[in-house]
DNA sequence: ACAAATCTACCTAGTAGTAGGTAGTATAAA
DNA sequence: TTTATACTACCTACTACTAGGTAGATTTGT
């Protein structure tokens, strides 16, 4: 039961970034809420950018178990782009985006830290899509016409501007899946799912 | 010389939105930035959203004035294409991405009239950029796998996911170029210039 | 003189953050 | 076993400051 309210803390603060954004969101808005104080929340994350910082430690932690877990799977990397592809349909229903992408916006308002912190997320979430891809080349399931490092960029741009611009259309899931599939199609030639 | 102030607001607060985002960007910075008084901004610009509004008019105004001029250039769609593309570069220096792009971003906090405004930005954008792609098919200098709408689209997330993702490199523009030139070099299997 | 534009001076409501206090709980000493 | 100490997790009540916005006087251009 320790650190719950902390968890929770976290949790709205995470669904209110994704939603609006850094400078968007306040200590009263998720102090209202949880239905605790705004001082409580400053006794777990004494400043903004300390709960902030957290925010995208935890969310790198989770993604890249996510990331793990569809790598340990056993299938065709076509099965795990199209899982790794399906990570960023998340929270698209509730108009969130992912976290680091919102942030990736409000980047010039925050402070370092945290831009080192999220710099490390498209990092490591680049090169682990790169590995990915490499072993989509080795195997040839699929041929990649340039380096998979600069693929990998390519397709995690696509990725984050696909979860943005389906914000704008009524049905934000299904303008995301148009988008990637269309893209998924030209990656996959032929995927059996 | 009318106007001049006006126009004054809204080059300072269309490049802090483009930097910063909706929510942080204050009357006090702009009139900071100008030498005048928060006051005399209200004057003009009653609201924050009468400024934001017609902040989002006039960029599409600009946008579709760029897009028509590239129209009209005599040369083949894959250098209008490329040029299309050019235009997401303007700016990214300054850690500035597309106005709506941002603004996409904040949208949740913005009110139903920007929303809608946005909106018909994206949607008169890709009606050109499909337009272009089609013109290109018909002339048979590339072929869409898929609707030139959907490739629109595409194309259109790329651009803005390769904006936000440059933000996160040392070099912008570098980071920009190395993402989109690898797919125009897919779209485009060979350019000229 | 008139009107447009800008000013000073203010308001209300919100922001992040702090000071200090209070239950309840765990630990340690007598 | 009682008592003292300290810690966790919250609270109320505040500070200093910033936000968007307004009223009304003053300046500026024609």
């Amino acid at each position: 039961m320790k650190q719950k309210t902390a968890q929770q803390i976290l949790d709205v603060a995470q669904s209110m970034v994704r939603n609006r954004g850094y400078s968007a969101f306040s200590y009263a808005d998720i102090a209202k809420e949880i239905g605790i104080r705004k001082a409580s929340i400053h006794y777990h994350f004494p400043a903004k950018d300390d709960l902030v910082k957290e925010l995208v430690k935890r969310y790198q932690k989770n993604f890249a178990r996510k990331c793990l877990e569809i790598e340990q799977q056993e299938t065709t990397p076509q099965a795990q782009l199209r899982e790794f592809v399906n990570l960023y349909r998340d929270g698209l229903q509730d108009n969130k985006i992912c976290l680091c992408g919102m942030l990736t916006a409000d980047l010039s308002v925050l402070n370092s830290d945290i831009q080192a912190e999220i710099r490390s997320f498209f990092s490591v979430t680049e090169s682990w899509l790169a590995r990915l891809l490499h072993r989509g080349c080795e195997t040839e399931v699929w041929q990649c016409s340039q380096s998979v490092e600069v693929e990998a960029k390519m397709l995690l741009s696509m990725l984050q501007g696909a979860q943005l611009l389906a914000r704008v259309a009524e049905d934000s899931s299904a303008a995301f899946d148009q988008i990637t599939g269309a893209c998924l199609k030209e990656k996959l030639s032929a995927v059996s799912d």
